[in-house]
DNA sequence: GTGCACAAAAGTGTATACACTTTGCCGGTC
DNA sequence: GACCGGCAAAGTGTATACACTTTTGTGCAC
């Protein structure tokens, strides 16, 4: 690696695209530019998404400060935020870190998203429209384009997007919410237990969903997103392994 | 109304005993003293659950600061962390509130809850223990207790604080930490829209779940459970009513 | 008497300053 | 040569300062 160690945080530089919390405020507000602390957060977030930030990684204050032009203050609301979020750890006094979330929160966190993500899909079945079938169709070739062309940052976020999509769909702003940050929350999860489920087979059965819920056959939908989100947890490198073994060394288990 | 309207936040002294985030980092540190930041989110939630904290009161920075002692450095960063759990809303440059969640947001609470806590029960049935039930009678008499001597803040404190157990015992910090949110902002929502489901009657369908848990009777425990949030949310005054004119005659609808 | 304009006051948004903790390095000692 | 103590550098934690926005109150015109 011919990269210094002392600037991992260049990563960040791609300033990204996206808006997150789109729903915050449902006021009448025309919704003016994003706030400066807003950009670190997604900045920070995406990197982290797309696989730039390695778990682990320290995130000096001053260092993205430097970076975005700001003081240290709004770093700092960045980072309790993305504390918030689980992405990042903040040790006291010793700052903050790119979160190295153990096994136990991994599966944690796949038996949530199975518990809320299977009740969604339940309802999305008796409330669907042909449009939003299109409009997940629409997606599915994008995945598929992107699979193709090994896209990798690309395919990481059009597979979790598709998630979310569903999420959206069900009209619920405050289900979508809290699938955003599991869904982050599962990014930095494969990206630590290097998944060994390959993004065609994600694919695949993402297909087999969408058809499952045209044919609006609640009962096989629950089934095919129930073993989706198993195949993408069992083929998580969770059991202990030597790759692991930095992870097993540290006190935190 | 004796009090003047220009201190509504003397509600905030009395200091809150319960710490929040209690698995936020399972390290071995010996959990030093909480921080200031989380002493003033503390007391501002606790505030706002036990409805000593009236929704649309304004949060001024400087007041609170004064309040703890403290700089409006660390009230800023209390207020951003209650802002992310949607129970004070920020207006820029105008300040905090104490959110006022309209009747959309409050349905999709609650079928968020639903949701999360039918799964949650279905799974506890599955794994439950003797000393699990017994510890939950334990709770349906403090409860009981509470509501005779119409120990109000008590008794609201107690009456959520049934569903967060439910969820430690399934033994998932990630569903807890959700929980807990979701049981905050329902505090709120039935604190705006003032329930009329009687303390009684929520204690009542408590026991009957305990009962089913203790049969460990999946299908009726999921019913009553069912039934329970249904009832809940039914008793608020969500449609269109005279008492709620001031919100009504608010911009936001 | 009502309505608008402007100015003072109050309050938020961001930057900077400073105290204190942690960390890495150097020299001394056994 | 390894270990311990302390010193300097770096970095976090909190407070304060200042710019800018919103609000409020006053006076003037109509």
């Amino acid at each position: 690696m011919p990269r210094t160690a002392a600037a991992p945080l260049q990563a960040l530089k791609p300033a990204p695209s996206r808006r997150r919390r789109a729903g915050a405020a449902a006021r009448a507000a025309p919704e003016a530019d994003t706030s400066a602390t807003q950009r670190i957060v997604d900045a920070i977030t995406t990197a982290i998404v797309e696989r730039r930030l390695m778990p682990g990684t320290k995130l000096a204050e001053q260092k993205i400060a430097d970076l975005f032009k700001v003081s240290r203050t709004l770093v700092r609301q960045a980072l309790n935020q993305l504390s918030r979020d689980r992405l990042v750890t903040l040790e006291p006094a010793r700052g903050a870190f790119v979160a190295r979330p153990g096994v136990q929160e991994a599966r944690q966190v796949f038996e949530v998203r199975q518990m809320l993500e299977t009740a969604m899909v339940r309802k999305l079945c008796a409330t669907i429209t042909d449009t939003q079938i299109a409009e997940l169709r629409a997606h599915l070739r994008a995945e598929r384009e992107a699979v193709l062309r090994t896209d990798v940052p690309g395919r990481t976020r059009l597979l979790a997007d598709f998630h979310m999509i569903l999420a959206r769909m069900v009209g619920n702003e405050v289900l979508a919410q809290l699938l955003t940050d599991l869904l982050s929350r599962s990014s930095l999860i494969s990206l630590m237990y290097q998944s060994s489920h390959s993004a065609e087979h994600s694919q695949a059965e993402h297909v087999a969903l969408v058809d499952a819920l045209e044919r609006r056959d609640a009962r096989a939908a629950v089934k095919l997103l129930d073993a989706h989100l198993h195949n993408v947890e069992r083929n998580l490198r969770l059991n202990p392994r030597v790759h692991d073994l930095d992870a097993a060394l540290r006190p935190a288990g």
